[in-house]
DNA sequence: CCACTGACGAGTG
DNA sequence: GCACTCGCCAGTG
C-alpha cells in the first residue's frame, strides 16, 4: 500500500486506489489492467490504470510488473523504453513463465481473488 | 477552461 | 486468430 511519495498531490486521487489494488497483487501472480480496474472500483477503465501506472516513477514501490494485459502479453511502452523488458525478467524471477509466443498462461498464474 | 493523450478491453467481420 | 472500431476518463499543458 502506498499512501504518500515525493510529488503525488496531496488530495486523494484515482491513481491512489489503484496504486493499492496492484501493491495487493501476491509475487508470482500476475493481474490484467481491466482485472486491476474493476478492483480499483473503476469498472471499464483498463485505460486508466495503464495510464496511472505509466506515471510512475522508481522510487515508488509499486510492484507494476505484475499487471499484464487481457491477452497475458507485456504491453509495449511508447518511447521504446526498456521498461517491458525488465518487466518480463522481474516476472520469470519470481516464477512466472512465458510460452514460446512471449504470452503468460493465464489459467496458471492470473491472481484469483 | 479547452484539447489532447494514453502500460486497455470488448465486440465485430 | 487477426485487423479494425469504439467506448472509457483522469491528468497535463
Amino acid at each position: 500500500m502506498v499512501s504518500e511519495y515525493p510529488g503525488m498531490p496531496t488530495v486523494a486521487t484515482a491513481y491512489q486506489k489503484i496504486y493499492a489494488v496492484v501493491s495487493s497483487i501476491p509475487g508470482g501472480r500476475v493481474a490484467t489492467y481491466g482485472q486491476v480496474a474493476r478492483l480499483a472500483g473503476m469498472p471499464g477503465q483498463a485505460r486508466l490504470v495503464g495510464y496511472a501506472l505509466s506515471s510512475l516513477h522508481d522510487r515508488v514501490p509499486v510492484p507494476w510488473h505484475r499487471v499484464v494485459n487481457a491477452r497475458g502479453e507485456i504491453s509495449e511502452r511508447s518511447g521504446g523504453s526498456p521498461a517491458d523488458v525488465v518487466q518480463r525478467l522481474r516476472l520469470e524471477s519470481e516464477g512466472v513463465s512465458f510460452d514460446e509466443l512471449g504470452r503468460i498462461p493465464l489459467g496458471r498464474f492470473l491472481w484469483d481473488v
